[in-house]
Parts: C-alpha cells; structure tokens; sequence
DNA sequence: AAGCTCATTATGTCTATATATATAAGCAAT
DNA sequence: ATTGCTTATATATATAGACATAATGAGCTT
C-alpha cells in the first residue's frame, strides 16, 4: 500500500504518511525518519518533505521539534474548524429566504455586567439593538447586542431598520480581537416568544465580543431556535 | 507604519499585510499586488510572501485564485478553531483532578435510531456504555457512548470500569472520520442526576461519530455540567 | 553524582529558480 | 449571443542549497 513513487506531491507525501499512521507503521509516540531521509525515500526535496510534515503536525497528527525530530501524537488532539459566517450567508446557502427584523433600538447607560464583561466604565452610554433573523419567515436566530459607540460615533446615526448590525460593523471596524463563546441557555419569556418556543426550552447560544485595537466595540449574544446544531466534519 | 525592510520573514510580512487590511489600505473586495510584486518591495522572495498569503487564505483573510489574484474578503469567514482534547487532558489542565466512573456496561441490540443514525444493521449487538468524568469530584462530563464491535471485537473484553472508552479507542482504532455536533438538550432525569442539577435544565452537549475506513465505530452523546462554556480566541 | 561545555543534528526558514496549472480576457467561429 | 480556442498571467508547487536555531547527548570537570 501507498509505494512511494518518484515525482510525488506534498499531498502525496502527506497521505502516505497518515496511512503509515494509520496502520502502525509508525506506531504512536514513535519518531519518524528525518526529513532528510524521507526526502530520499520519496525521491523529493526536503522543503517537500518539510511542508507535508508541517501541516500534518497544524493538523494534530504530529509534533515536531528542532533537533528532538518528528514523533506521532498518540492522542492526536484534532481540532474541529467551524466556520463562522454571517447568519445571513448561513441561511442562505441553505436555499432559504432571509429576513431581518428590527426588534428594538436604544441607547443606554451600559448595565453593571456589561461594564464588567467588556471592561468599559460604568454608566458609560452603549448602543442597545435586538433583532431577528428569519430562514424562510421561521424563527431562526434572536440577536441581542451591544455596541460601544465610542471608537465609532457613525454608529448612532446608522439606520439599523433593514439590515442587521453585523452586517453594518463587519464594513466599518474590521475587528482585530474577538472572543467567542458557546453554551446552552435557557429560553426566558422574551426568547421564548422570538423563536416561537416555551419559556425553559434549552436554547444553543452564542457569544461573541470583539475589540479593535484593545478597544472593546460589541458584544453580541445570539440565541439559535431550537433544534440547531453547529457541525462540522474531519 | 510597518515600513517594509529588508530580510522579512514571512511573518513579519504576514503582520504587514494584515495591517495594511486592518488599515483600509487595502480595503475589503480589493485586488492585492502580485506576489512577485509584493516580493519586490518587501525585497524578499516570491517563495516567502507566498507562505505569507497562503497561510493568511487558510485563516480567512484572503482569497487566492490563480490568475485572478489575491483578493481581501469583505466579509471575513473567520474560522473558529476548537481542539477538541480528551476530557481528561481538558481536566488535568486546569490544575483540577480527574476522577472517571463507569455507571453502566450493556451490550443490546442496536436501538433503532442509531442503526439509522450510524448505517448499521437493524438489531446488531453494540456495546453501550454510560460514564462520567469528574473534576475535583464535581460532576464534570456525564458520557453516553455506543461502540460497534464488528470492526473491533477486542472491544467486548476491554475493561472500561477503570478509564474511559475514548482513551481505549484513541489508543486501538485510529479514527479516518468524524462528525462533531453542538447543540443545547435539554437535562432528563438521568443527565440532571449525574450532573447534579434540576431536570429541564439547558445543557450544552457535544455528539460525536466517527467511522474507520467507512465503517461506523462509536457515537458519543457528551453532556456537560451547567455553566460549561465552549470558547475561542481569535 | 552532579554540573558544565560543546559538537552534532533535526527542524525552521530564506533565497533563487523553474515548471505546472488554472483561468480571465480577448478573439474567432458558429 | 453563444461557443470554442488562444494567450497572458497569477498562483501552486517543486528543486537545490544555505544558514539559523534549538536541544540532545557525549565528554569533561568538579
């Protein structure tokens, strides 16, 4: 299986590798052969050999150290990549039709958790916006957030009425920070009401801050209708 | 600011780019020089910037197409990155002690939903298993798991009251697949027991599935204690 | 036995160059 | 207009060789 011909590709390398994993050629914490010798093994180059190695190791397979070599992880610690697009990208590549809703609109004295959260002084005035957003006119995700107005005053002015605040901040404050977060909340009467749902319901949510520069600019907690499920394949 | 001089490595180069896009001076939709441009002024090579963009594509930055060019994504399809450690690992690194317990072993005919659910034979015999996972004697994980032995018979002698199904499956079956969901159930009276909270309490849970090779291997339901949080930095 | 020094060695990265491949764009034929 | 060919070009990947850097382990010292 998986003979090493002449003229192979990273990805070739790359696969024969992971079937030598796979079947326990090279059994878990093993060391492999040095990237010089792969690289003759295969009859490639080093910097070939170097690349199929390198991301193996990105991907968790490995773990590599200067002069120590190349071992098998024997636990590998895989990491899942979700991809998060803007709910409205989400529903339309499902053949959906999107519909936003403005919910309510307010400006603010930011209350004590908030502060705390994004670390901004207390009663300082925050740019309070709740929406929703509807896949084919069902419920499918309720937005609450928040926004500091003070690295960007234009946001007290923008019309919110017909597209959503995330769409309006991914244009103007490319985000150089950003935290977020994943739990299981509890539908409380307004949610509940919003997703078409009980009271109690157990609710995905998100929650996301981020920051520009250091400066926190919007916290966002998104609450999916039940039934979601955030999946990826590996 | 970011000046290019000489002998950039690529990620100074990386920073540089990432600055200018942060910066509007290269805005979002825009075409970015050629990369044998950009090797010139950053008096390098066509080899290193290319690392530089390439790996700033992957993080979700940029799009590349040949041809074409290097594109900034004006909506930036960040991709959250989680490992997803062994429980006991994700334990131990928090300076808590890991305690396992084996609450339940059965080996039963394959109830119908997860024959469908994993494409097995209706009526197959598969291991079930329910554990939990305790850190510093507080209810941590609650594991609800079903292994099919067909393509590991070992698996129906393998002692599991004394560690956990997933290290004795990292160790044996390397996996070739896997399916990893996040959703929010909601706790029955068994989950609320086991993790010491009330029934209907929202819980964030993890299902996992992975197969070798095409064939099925085991699906795990992971419930975790009220007030887990799943988080990431970007 | 413990600690220090230093040569060795595997990976990390850069340079320079070349070939491969996808594709946008223009032009020609239908 | 639509289809099909051609060409130019930007990225994708490979080769070869060099130096940088971290860490191991042998040998020496105390």
């Amino acid at each position: 299986m998986a003979a090493p011909r002449a003229n192979m590709s990273y990805r070739d390398i790359k696969q024969v590798v992971l079937d030598r994993i796979h079947n326990k050629i090279w059994a878990p914490d093993s060391l492999l052969p040095s990237e010089t010798d792969l690289a003759e093994e295969f009859s490639s180059t080093r910097t070939t050999v170097n690349r199929a190695l390198r991301e193996l190791a990105e991907e968790g397979y490995l773990e590599r150290k200067r002069k120590a070599g190349t071992r098998v992880l024997n636990a590998p610690v895989r990491k899942a990549q979700f991809s998060i697009p803007l709910v409205r990208d989400e529903i339309s590549e499902t053949g959906a039709e999107y519909r936003y809703a403005l919910v309510e609109r307010a400006v603010m004295p930011a209350p004590g958790w908030l502060s705390a959260r994004m670390n901004i002084p207390q009663g300082r005035d925050v740019l309070h916006l709740r929406c929703m957003h509807y896949a084919d006119n069902a419920p499918f995700q309720y937005e609450v957030r928040w926004i500091v107005p003070d690295s960007i005053p234009e946001v007290l002015t923008a019309d919110f009425s017909r597209s959503g605040p995330n769409d309006w901040l991914v244009q103007k404050v490319p985000f150089t920070n950003l935290e977020l977060s994943f739990l299981a909340t509890k539908a409380d009467q307004a949610v509940a009401e919003f997703l078409d749902t009980q009271a109690g319901d157990p609710i995905f949510t998100a929650e996301r801050i981020t920051w520009l520069r250091g400066q926190p600019v919007t916290l966002a907690k998104l609450f999916f209708a039940p039934g979601y499920r955030m999946t990826t394949h590996l």
